[in-house]
RNA sequence: GGAGAGGUGACAGAGCGGCCGAAUGUGCCUCCCUGCUAAGGAGGUGUGCCUCCGGGUACCGUGGGUUCAAAUCCCACCCUCUCCGCCA
């Protein structure tokens, strides 16, 4: 959620939700809405104090005076159970419109949509087209079995196999253990949560078809660990200087890719089921853009420390999302392709997601709404079919990246069977 | 899945439909006393929102209801705990 107040007095913070795609119109209608609630909560507020008094009163009252007493409350109380539904239409009107709103992007965001990102950095060598394209190597070894996989769950479902679970173990041991070496806690979240988490985490009401729902149990399964680490603090305030928190969240992650048909249907790009380390900090509004920077980094280290060619871009502002004021993306050249495809991606959310889920810093003399950020660590499986590709040699092998080598004994991936 | 108990402030734990934002105890903060510490004494100690900065208002698991008035009565839901069953 925007700052109301803010958006109505701060030029710069209305010009950054405008960048975004919000109409000087939506914005205006959210403003007048919200002066409008404010003053129906007046009017509602100093009738209810009345009404209270009056209350009151009869409780003191002599016998012979109640029944008067009685009929001045119950007239008061009418008047107040009309302002009472004004406000609660005022209050909805405002949660409706604020919907539109989104948080608005930080200055260094480039204008534009999805192809005017700004290109920060290039690091290594772009290999040459492979013998295997990534799923063909799966194939191939035998390691990733998607064939089988459709006749248990259909299309974009994978068995993983053999090497390729050493290899999966040991990137989330290794994921985890650089983040953990940042201060990150490790954490398994639960998979399955409430409709209202997944509301309160910003996915419902805009991603809700992408979503897996058990309806017999009211539980959804979660698309990103951040679900659980976004909710942990919810309604809590948290102390200065307990402050940054960082959490590593481990979790297999769901998600049904509705109107992604045809889409990277081979291998393991696109599956409805993959695991993920997913990074996510709470910090104060003087640290969280020092924050992403740091989660960036880490992301670097993760991608560069396994020797994969990459890309760092800074999204432009049409394509951010709802709750990010700023937003970088990895994208790992992929030889079979050609060209750089999303691996990671790291937020700043500033206050915005924290207002819905009221979580506080307590500092000297105020509190204030936390800032929380957001990051991938290690999407396994895409991380691995980069592997797949920009580690393979001229006879089609696969050598191990150095880095994960103690945590899964292997130097050159074998065929199963 | 079956049976029962319960959800009140940092914690423990009271609370007749009005004088309850809520006793009491512990903890915490300030001060006094005191070689130090402990003990003892005095005062203070929740959060959100609105504000003409005087205040006002809301919150006792959540949401409804009854009433002039609800922590207190009614309904539904959620959660926790105990026992039994099942189980990685």
């Amino acid at each position: 959620m925007i700052d109301l107040r803010r958006l109505s007095q701060d030029a710069d913070y209305r010009h950054g939700a405008e960048r975004k795609g919000a109409t000087a119109e939506n914005i205006d209608t959210l403003l007048a809405a919200e002066s409008r609630r404010l003053e129906t909560m007046q009017t509602a507020e100093s009738l209810r104090a009345a009404s209270n008094k009056a209350s009151k009163e009869i409780g003191r009252a002599n016998p012979e005076e109640r029944a008067d007493k009685i009929a001045a409350a119950s007239e008061l109380k009418q008047q107040l159970t009309q302002a009472e539904s004004d406000l609660a239409a005022a209050e909805e009107e405002v949660k409706t419109l604020s919907l539109e709103v989104p948080n608005p992007a930080h200055e260094s965001v480039p204008d534009g949509g999805e192809e005017d990102y700004r290109v920060e950095k290039t690091v290594g060598d772009k290999p040459a087209a492979p013998k295997f394209s990534h799923s063909e190597l799966g194939e191939h070894l035998g390691i990733v079995d998607s064939e089988r996989a459709v006749r248990m769950s259909g299309s974009r479902f994978a068995y993983v196999k053999g090497d390729a679970v050493r290899l999966q173990f040991a990137l989330v041991q290794w994921a985890i253990s650089k983040a953990t070496a940042h201060g990150f806690i490790p954490v398994i979240p639960p998979v399955l949560v409430r409709e209202e988490m997944m509301e309160l985490a910003g996915f419902f009401p805009t991603d809700r078809n992408q979503v897996y729902e058990l309806e017999q149990d009211e539980l959804f399964l979660i698309g990103t660990a951040e679900v659980g680490l976004a909710g942990l603090h919810r309604q809590e305030r948290l102390q200065l200087d307990e402050l940054p928190l960082r959490y590593a969240g481990y979790s297999s992650c769901f998600r049904r890719e509705a109107g992604t048909y045809g889409k990277d249907t081979a291998g393991l790009f696109r599956v409805h089921q993959f695991d993920k380390v997913e990074l996510f900090s709470y910090t104060t509004a003087e640290t969280s853009w020092d924050e992403l920077e740091l989660i960036r980094q880490l992301q670097e280290e993760i991608v560069g420390g396994l020797e994969l060619p990459y890309q760092v871009i800074t999204v432009a502002s049409g394509d951010l999302g709802a709750a990010a004021a700023k937003k970088y993306d990895i994208e790992v050249w992929l030889p079979s392709e050609q060209r750089y495809r999303e691996l990671t991606s790291c937020s700043n959310y500033t206050d915005y997601s924290a207002r819905r889920m009221s979580t506080r810093v307590v500092g000297e003399d105020s509190t204030e709404l936390a800032h929380t950020l957001n990051g991938t660590a290690c999407a396994i499986g895409r991380t691995m079919l980069n592997i797949f590709e920009n580690h393979q040699q001229e006879d089609g092998t696969v050598v191990v990246p150095e880095v994960l080598r103690p945590f899964c004994g292997l130097e050159v991936l074998s065929a199963v069977g």
